[in-house]
DNA sequence: GAAACGTGGCC
DNA sequence: TGGCCAAGTTT
């Protein structure tokens, strides 16, 4: 008798499917702490976090976040540089302002109850079709099939879909199989499970097929072409990006010059020095000249570029950041706005308490060049 | 609906 | 090194 599915036997193997995968999970399953709840807000909190993000990375600062905000009415109070500041190395900032944003409505239109409706839940900001589904699994045991990147592996594999799984047609096509064999009875077991399998053998470059509990169902570990699956579509390489920093202190009143970055680049909320871009580094002998000239930086008086660092480089998932920066020190006056109302004179102890891109406090940290 | 959004780890 | 991947969402 044979296992793999087709879509005439896909009602009748699916039981058979989810009864292997869930004796493996509950033999082989990871105590990872959001597992241990069913708390609304810690798993919408921990399955943001963990957007693109691994395990490891994440745990810290799901306890972090549980701690300084223990309910969503709590996190609903903060204000947005606090909540950045938290979020501060874990990337893709929009989660964190979005976060709060969804917290606020939580609280405003929902009596800080999170919603059980689907609709609604997808309305909220940060929270897209995996993330409502996961909330409402985890949280509230209903059948919805938690498609994330672990889950869409599985299913390419489980039914040897060989076209790409991350156009518009292939995630639709995907979604469509996920919900077809989700176990409706156990859906918060179930789904675990998937991902567990997706996260541990059924993993993107050599998948465990001897160990894995469906392999009897799969048509790619039938086929042989577990590890050639998913294919997904090309992607765009980085942009090269230049970035010219300087730091201007003020020595004697514990000052320095920052900005809010807003609008749609990368970094939006998080703060900075100055900031000159061009289109590729500087020479720093030159480049301290033109700052030491430039008529935009006459009002701020007694500056002086003292030293510079290495060029640092950045990479993100889009650009590829070659940045410099500038230690400078100038006459600063505290809460003044400087360069057309961009930078505003900041206290030093204050400044550590705003949230940075990790670029810049690799800068920070970064020793003065020798020349 | 393709492109953008961060960071860290692996080979 | 450069490319890929990681519990995706937004525009």
């Amino acid at each position: 008798m044979h296992l793999l599915f087709s879509p005439s036997n896909t009602d009748r193997l699916a039981a058979k499917f989810q009864q292997r995968l869930e004796i493996w999970y509950a033999d082989v399953f990871r105590p990872l702490p959001w597992r241990a709840t069913t708390d609304p807000y810690k798993i919408w909190l921990s399955e943001v976090i963990l957007q693109q993000t691994r395990i490891d990375q994440g745990t810290d600062y799901y306890h972090k976040f549980i701690e300084t905000y223990p309910t969503i009415n709590d996190l609903a109070s903060a204000k947005e540089d606090e909540v950045l500041k938290l979020w501060q190395g874990l990337g893709y900032y929009s989660r964190a302002r979005n976060l709060l944003k969804a917290a606020i409505i939580v609280r405003d239109n929902y009596d800080c109850t999170f919603p059980t409706d689907y609709k609604k839940v997808l309305k909220l900001p940060g929270i897209g079709p995996y993330t409502a589904a996961a909330i409402l699994s985890f949280a509230f045991n209903m059948p919805y099939a938690t498609v994330d990147g672990n889950v869409s592996r599985v299913i390419s594999r489980v039914f040897a879909y060989e076209s790409a799984i991350d156009s518009t047609e292939g995630k639709k096509e995907i979604d469509r199989l996920a919900t077809e064999l989700i176990d409706k009875s156990e859906p918060r077991i179930y789904n675990n499970a998937m991902m567990e399998l997706g996260a541990t053998l059924c993993v993107p470059d050599t998948p465990q097929c001897p160990k894995c509990p469906v392999k009897d169902f799969c048509r790619a570990n039938y086929m042989g072409i577990a590890e050639m699956l998913p294919k997904k579509q090309p992607k765009r390489k980085a942009k090269p990006r230049f970035f010219e920093y300087i730091q201007i202190i003020d020595p004697e009143k514990q000052l320095m010059l920052l900005t809010r970055r807003e609008g749609k680049d990368i970094w939006k909320g998080l703060y900075q020095p100055i900031l000159i871009e061009s289109n590729s580094n500087e020479e720093p002998g030159m480049f301290i000249e033109q700052i030491e000239q430039d008529k935009r930086f006459e009002e701020i008086k007694e500056l002086k570029v003292n030293s510079f660092t290495e060029i640092e480089t950045h990479i993100l998932s889009h650009q590829k950041i070659m940045a410099r920066l500038y230690r400078a020190t100038a006459s600063l006056q505290e809460d003044q706005i400087y360069l057309q109302g961009q930078y505003k004179a900041i206290k030093i102890e204050d400044a550590n308490k705003l949230a940075f891109p990790k670029l810049l406090t690799n800068l920070f940290e970064k020793p003065n060049s020798l020349f």
